[in-house]
DNA sequence: CTTCAAGTTCAAAAACTTTTGAACAATATA
DNA sequence: TATATTGTTCAAAAGTTTTTGAACTTGAAG
């Protein structure tokens, strides 16, 4: 769990087998509408435990859907859009645009972490 | 597995961990390129067994992906495509063009099939 | 009616995936 | 250095999917 696949030998059969799950679709689609901000795995708790994201996210890294990059302590987390749209034209897009109309496991937006 | 969704009800994510196997990757790729011609179950005896194809073709058609009808002792099965297209633009057709250029368990050309 | 070809059913076995929690490692900061 | 935070590992348990084969159904055609 700890490779990222070159963009050529991404896995259509791979990519749709880890996103035919809904926790990882919900990451996916949460991902996506905050693009920019670089995400880690602790924004994804209200989805599963620590333990079970490791192992979710991993699967994500592995079928080269994401890349996650050591960042101090935390891990960050971006979608690999420019290598799945390069091998698979209209697959990342038409499968986000799904994901919006799609419920899914519901999480917060993180702006609002305030400490009494 | 006797209920084909209405278009409305086809669900993305099942639609994926469906496509996430090579077997039924494989029987999709061979129907688009058989487009037109009425397939049925034994046109994909080269991927599975019998029973075993009872099960992928059943999966394939709970989750939208394909129409099973009965005809006589056959079953024509065909992609739904404007039932895909309708509902997940873009997707189908960026699936099948992948899965074109993809290493998939061979499938003769049944036009071959000759007795002595 | 018999027989064939096409497909289904069922239950069991095999294979895989997901979840869990407790113990651990690594970095940041007081 | 101590301590909190972030994430990993591991192994076991739980759950799900896939494969198998033998017995069955159904319709077509002799």
């Amino acid at each position: 769990m700890t490779y990222h696949p070159p963009a050529e030998e991404i896995d259509l059969a791979a990519v749709m087998a880890t996103l035919g799950d809904s926790t990882r679709l919900a990451i996916l689609g949460h991902l996506d509408r905050q693009e920019g901000k670089p995400l880690m795995c602790s924004d994804f708790t209200a989805l599963a435990s620590k333990s079970n994201l490791t192992y979710h996210l991993g699967r994500m890294r592995d079928s080269g859907i994401i890349r996650l990059e050591k960042n101090g302590t935390c891990k960050m987390i971006t979608i690999r859009r420019d290598d799945l749209d390069a091998r698979f034209p209209g697959f990342l897009d038409s499968v986000l645009k799904a994901a919006e109309n799609m419920d899914l496991p519901a999480l917060e937006d993180e702006s609002e972490t305030v400490s009494a």
